[in-house]
RNA sequence: UGGGGUGUAGCCAAGUGGACCAAGGCACCGGGUUUUGAUCCCGGCAUUCGGAGGUUCGAAUCCUCCCACCCCAGCCA
């Protein structure tokens, strides 16, 4: 982005007042999921914001797991996480867990006790929920609301020590059960919860709510600005609440931004994890999926989702971006790297019967067109090609360059051919193309001075190797799956995926390079696949390239 | 009918009372270059900022009222 484009996001202007005034000195920042599943593309805005902060204002940034429910958390996801975030680019200063201070936790409950801050409340869940009021009308004190300290003591011991099964007692804050703020109506700071935790084990049987742990852990640990997404904003209340009655070692500041939508896929971790479970898609780094491990199965570059999320900016509005600006990111971080090869995706014969049997020619061709660092490579030809299926076109449109009875092709870096003929078998089908070729438009511009609009790339038959190529497509019909009365479900994409198990590739793909994205001209980006296995490789498509010819042909259509 | 937010082009988004008859990106529509219908390049794309009033020499920016949309009634985060 040009400099006189560039501005700063609200979060960062008041960052930047902060430090003019001397609030803070350092900026402490943090990124505090909760590992009950994959991160998506909506973390890796949080995971940019926050990360991004700490990169440019020399600051810090903890990777903080949020562990206060140890019933949907486990080390799985723990791994996941940090994984994800160490591929999108970034390092945190400290990993830490809300776990880590269990005890602080514990300790600040008691001090809310003492202070006649906190009470110990016997009422069942439901009694709870029903004497919370509605919307519009106050709730209802608890009848244990004026327990003494010494009983509040008493119990919340002993709801640590176990005597109690679950849900029998919760550990409440005293604020105010009309307040128009639901968050403020005696909030439940801690439950009973006899469940092993991923980290502490069975050290506890009581675990705190979001609301006691995450403003305490961003004071413990100095966090300065605490970003978080706008369902929050009530919280903020809370929030400082408990920052102000607490004797906590810092002030931190709860600021809110609009999380991330993008259109024709879901977010949730909820529905993610159903899309799963229902084995609509084959896991969490299913390609189709716009989970982190997803992208980068897919072949997305990092790069290309941190520049996604530049692009997008951060606000406090509602949004739903067009997932067309993500697949333009990855084309521009790709479209200067990635080298180029030859790859026929649905091939159709071809056989230039005037080129000698049994010949063969080598071709040395460039990497990049536009880069020629980049180097050659050598390619053969022979008598009999691959071309691209829908290269040849029996009863050809207006506007259409490329190959059809008695027209005229260039194959890419190397002859003209002019179709002279058509097998086809028994259903009528195109089965094999019969061609000539000119032996005198070799690589470059032809003598006659005749120009051929058309190029289309290809592979020799006996030089080729087979392959498998994943095509994916975005996994839901709809731009909002989530939105209508139908279940999501029903507008999945039934060609998310399509996967072509005769292609024709280079043989140079067949030992691709590492962790490179390759495009197969003409077609797109495409990603070596996890499932690759010797003499059978697999590519999946990254993104398709912006194809003119589909935008004509759909508009004939329509 | 309670509280909290948000409204600038099809989608994002700058703009923080005066050089705004409003940046930039995506999309879209032209045109040029091109052995990828790719890339690249040029041009077009809001006399108007949710609406209506008002304050002011001057308003997208301030005030009033109205409208629309989003979030909140987990012992989830």
């Amino acid at each position: 982005m040009a400099p006189s484009t560039r501005s700063v996001n609200f979060i960062r202007q008041i960052i930047d007042h902060d430090l003019e005034t001397g609030m803070h000195r350092q900026i402490v920042t943090r990124f505090p999921p909760e590992p009950n599943g994959y991160l998506h593309i909506g973390h890796a805005k949080s995971i940019w914001l926050n990360f991004g902060i700490k990169d440019d204002y020399g600051g810090q940034c903890m990777l903080r797991f949020d562990d206060t429910n140890p019933e949907k958390e486990n080390q799985e996801y723990l791994d996941a996480i940090e994984e994800d975030v160490r591929w999108l680019g970034y390092a945190w200063t400290r990993i830490t867990h809300a776990s880590d201070y269990f005890d602080q936790f514990h300790d600040y409950a008691v001090n809310l006790i003492e202070q006649g801050l906190a009470y110990v409340d016997s009422q069942t869940p439901d009694q709870i929920r029903s004497n919370r009021g509605t919307l519009s009308e106050p709730g209802t004190d608890s009848p244990y609301r004026n327990r003494s300290t010494r009983e509040n003591r008493k119990l919340f011991h002993d709801m640590k020590a176990g005597k109690f099964p679950d849900g029998t007692h919760v550990l409440r804050a005293r604020i105010d059960m009309s307040a128009a703020n639901l968050n403020l109506r005696d909030p439940v700071l801690y439950r009973i919860r006899h469940h092993e935790h991923p980290r502490t084990g069975n050290r506890w049987c009581i675990y705190p709510m979001y609301d006691f742990a995450h403003g305490q852990a961003d004071a413990i640990e100095g966090v300065t600005h605490s970003l978080c997404t706008m369902e929050f904003e009530d919280h903020r209340a809370l929030y400082d609440w408990f920052i102000e009655h607490l004797p906590v070692p810092s002030r931190p500041r709860q600021i809110e931004f609009s999380r991330l939508n993008l259109n024709h896929t879901v977010m949730s971790k909820r529905m993610l994890t159903l899309l799963i479970e229902q084995e609509y898609v084959s896991g969490w780094d299913d390609p189709r999926l716009p989970t982190l491990a997803g992208l980068r199965r897919r072949g997305y570059p990092p790069e290309s989702i941190r520049n996604f999320i530049g692009a997008v900016g951060i606000t406090r509005k509602n949004n739903l971006i067009d997932v067309g600006l993500l697949e333009n990111c990855v084309r521009e971080t790709l479209d200067p790297v990635a080298p180029r090869t030859m790859a026929v995706l649905d091939p159709l014969k071809v056989v230039i019967e005037n080129y000698p049997e049994g010949q063969f020619e080598t071709l040395e061709v460039p990497n990049h067109p536009g880069n020629p660092d980049m180097g050659t490579r050598k390619i053969t030809l022979g008598r009999e090609v691959y071309i691209e299926r829908d290269d040849y076109m029996d009863d050809p449109p207006k506007k259409y360059f490329r190959l059809g009875p008695d027209r005229e092709v260039r194959l890419r870096y190397a002859f003209i051919i002019r179709c002279t003929g058509i097998v086809r078998d028994a259903s009528g089908r195109v089965q094999e193309l019969r061609c000539r070729y000119d032996p005198d438009t070799r690589g470059g511009n032809a003598p006659s001075g005749r120009k051929v609009r058309g190029i289309i790339h290809w592979v020799s038959v006996q030089h080729c190797i087979n392959a498998e190529a994943r095509l994916y497509d975005r996994l839901f019909s709809s731009p909002d799956p989530l939105s209508g009365d139908r279940v999501f479900t029903e507008s999945i994409n039934p060609a998310s995926l399509e996967s072509r198990h005769q292609c024709k590739l280079e043989p140079g793909l067949g030992q691709p390079a590492a962790d490179t994205r390759y495009q197969f001209e003409r077609k797109g980006y495409f990603y070596p696949d996890r499932d690759s296995r010797p003499g059978h490789p697999v590519f999946n498509r990254i993104v398709t390239l912006r194809d003119t010819w589909a935008r004509i042909s759909r508009q004939r259509i329509t």
